[in-house]
DNA sequence: CCGCGCATGTGAAATTTTTAACATGAGCTG
DNA sequence: CAGCTCATGTTAAAAATTTCACATGCGCGG
């Protein structure tokens, strides 16, 4: 295990493992090896060991990956294996969706406190969270321990979402606003944005027919 | 502009580009150059223009790209300069979404049909769309031209969604389903699962610790 | 209408990422 | 307990991608 600098690319890997070994564990499988696990995700299999081996030693040789250890070990790698406290600004459709998506906290990310402008939406209680005007937010960030900021306004007001959440001392953001973010270089920003497939799915629909 | 083998990461940052290009025709911007729009986005310059040449030549020298000249050529090289049809296989909570989701069809990617196997769903109508059984899928699909299937489902059900639509004759598939799936070569699938996101933030916001 | 400035498009260099190859070590068998 | 099998972890090679550097060519000003 040495440290060096991941590709994200790895990252991005890194998680598909996780939902593939997690569908494995359901069907009650315990062992499984790169070779199995790679066509699984549609990899390369050296690809697996090597993503592995930037945080350890999770295998057995011989053997396989004990699929549970793994899980685990993984998740540890990436810093899920605990719970990280989020605020949400912007509770309009999607804002509400978002609080009302019980995969969210299924995967420990728990949303303690939400935030508009809007006076109509102020006092609103979702899911047990009471809407709050943006003023307030930094002082309610750091009393109930958040770290994650998730944006769900439109694009316009997404740069002052991110603004006042890094203000109040988020660090890192998820955004599902169609906007691009600036912000200083140590504070992560995720971009949601499923269009993206729907392009993609699209290009590769045309470029198939091209070949044939 | 030589057909070469476009990488993936090209599709994706297309995607970015012409989102961060509409928000600049939002501000009534006429011109951008390439160190620019990468500011904007956050990559290279000379990235910009390679991806962009794998294309075809859209900028002018000395001058920069025409921004609603760029974003047109953009959306014709990903496919995107036209109406998708498309079909959602599960109406659960989140197909409902999906259909109700205005952002759709604004992308070009209209959902034609939906179809479940739970009869209590079947007949009931969303945004006009009547839900179908997925056993007319292979009459309805052909008939209305599908080309794209969506699959929002839950995971143990997404394969035999992807069966059925690949079945039927749809050309590629966008999946909001945690699942991998097993499809031909020729049927590009895109995984929709912004849980990624969550995953990656949080290794992002170690990362950052580990570092000060 | 010539020359200058500027930003594109591109070929080559540098870097990163992926794939292949193999040595290592765990577990099983006789 | 020695030897064999198998799959990992790792090193080296290959491939792909990103970045650099600059020649090209458009537009403007004198």
């Amino acid at each position: 295990m040495k440290s060096k600098r991941i590709p994200k690319a790895t990252i991005g890997r890194l998680a598909v493992y996780v939902q593939v070994l997690e569908s494995l564990r359901r069907d009650r499988v315990e062992v499984v090896s790169s070779e199995k696990l790679a066509q699984a995700c549609s990899v390369n299999s050296s690809q697996i060991r090597k993503d592995l081996a930037y945080f350890g030693e999770f295998g057995v040789r011989g053997v396989g990956y004990y699929i549970q250890e793994l899980i685990t070990s993984i998740k540890r790698s990436l810093g899920i294996d605990r719970v990280w406290n989020c605020a949400l600004v912007g509770v309009g459709n999607l804002g509400r969706a978002l609080m009302k998506h019980r995969d969210i906290p299924r995967k420990g990310f728990v949303i303690k406190a939400a935030f508009d402008c809007d006076p109509d939406r102020i006092g609103l209680v979702i899911k047990g969270i009471e809407v709050m005007c943006l003023s307030r937010i930094k002082e309610v960030v750091p009393s109930l321990d958040v770290e994650v900021g998730f944006i769900s306004t439109p694009p316009e007001r997404a740069q002052r979402a991110a603004n006042f959440l890094i203000e109040a001392g988020v660090r890192g953001i998820v955004t599902f606003a169609p906007a691009r973010l600036e912000v200083p270089a140590n504070i992560p920003v995720e971009y949601v944005d499923f269009s993206h497939h729907l392009y993609a799915v699209a290009f590769y629909i045309n470029q198939e027919a091209n070949k044939a």
